[in-house]
DNA sequence: AAGGCGATGTTGACACTGTCAACACTGTTA
DNA sequence: TAACAGTGTTGACAGTGTCAACATCGCCTT
């Protein structure tokens, strides 16, 4: 048991906050998280986030980033669609993006949460959802050219289909919805009739 | 100009809190409230809210549930389906229920919001929405019985569409998709894409 | 090697918040 | 008339986000 003396500096403090309020995201929800006792948790003074970020705000808008990131990584590790895969790689993309949210509900409520509405004041934070986005379109139109998908307007789709995964997920995340006994049956339901109507 | 001395009592405090609390959320979010500035705004001392509401949550849940009955009001006005209209009925009360989604952002940020996941201990709000859950699922059962909607399991049907539009809903009301030129179209053709899936 | 400088932490304040306890007023009831 | 329950007020308390002033440190320049 030797007494650490900690030195005056802490090294990796805003790695550290990331860390801490993330965990105390998932154990409370984002609302309870609070600068000072985020601080005494990481050990360091009531301030010192202060010098990693400007704002509270900007603070849980780097956490919610660190979430888009990991949302993002779960989604290419599904690698990319076979050749003639009938909508199977893209209904799987729906459930995970479901389970994602299952398993990280107070994260996922958070990162659409409030601060999504000054999400244009963080640009990397814009430019993550951006490209999220397009990606989301180029799939869709890369189904349509193999005649697919039918040929509606290509981003009215993308709506549509990132509406209806967030929205089951939403309401799952949020305690709306009493979670039916299997929810990736469901999820595997709502992303079929979804395809089911989007299918040429 | 004459100076009104206001009486010791209010009269009206538990209406006058409710509508200006609701005022106060479509200026500037439900977060932004505040009991003290909400005193101030009615002219009444800054606990007096509490001799009509136990917490603050409850003051916010009490205007949420005005928000659900209002949502309700705007669904019954549609009336009732033809016998035989082809779920352009169910279609409309979608487009609807985005509408009032669009047209009261933070009100129904507030009514799907945090608040939500305490909704089980006020028991009047857990009521209107298994209310409305329930009248959901005799929609799509009457569907199923004329043969309309296919006959998967209704409570996942009802799910799915809930998850649906208020997927949407909440994309658009949290900023997080930049709005469309024409919103209506987008929920008419999100609707169309939902119930194509959903037919029998 | 000296010293200074910018980055990082700390201390102490400020205004503001939600909520509680104690008290004031008032219309109704006994 | 007197008590009382409902409603409103005053004043406190601990806790919050944030700012300004100060402390400590590693690194760069000379």
């Amino acid at each position: 048991m030797s007494i650490e003396k900690k030195p005056y500096h802490h090294g990796h403090l805003r790695a550290a906050l990331l860390e801490e309020a993330a965990r105390m995201i998932a154990e409370a929800g984002a609302e309870r998280v609070t600068m000072r006792a985020l601080s005494r948790r990481v050990g360091v003074s009531h301030t010192a986030p202060y010098r990693h970020f400007t704002d509270k705000e900007a603070l849980l808008v780097a956490v919610a980033a660190e979430g888009f990131a990991r949302l993002k990584a779960r989604l290419q590790a599904l690698g990319v669609p076979d050749q003639d895969d009938d909508l199977a790689h893209f209904q799987q993309m729906g459930v995970t993006y479901i389970q994602f949210a299952i398993e990280n509900p107070a994260h996922y409520r958070l990162m659409y949460g409030k601060e999504a509405l000054r999400r244009a004041q963080y640009p990397q934070l814009q430019a993550a959802a951006d490209a999220a986005y397009a990606e989301l379109v180029g799939i869709i139109e890369a189904y349509q050219a193999t005649g697919t998908i039918k040929s509606e307007n290509s981003h009215a789709l993308a709506y549509i289909a990132w509406s209806t995964v967030h929205g089951l997920a939403s309401l799952l995340v949020d305690g709306q919805m009493r979670y039916p006994e299997d929810v990736e049956a469901l999820a595997r339901l709502t992303t079929t009739i979804l395809l089911e109507g989007m299918k040429a």
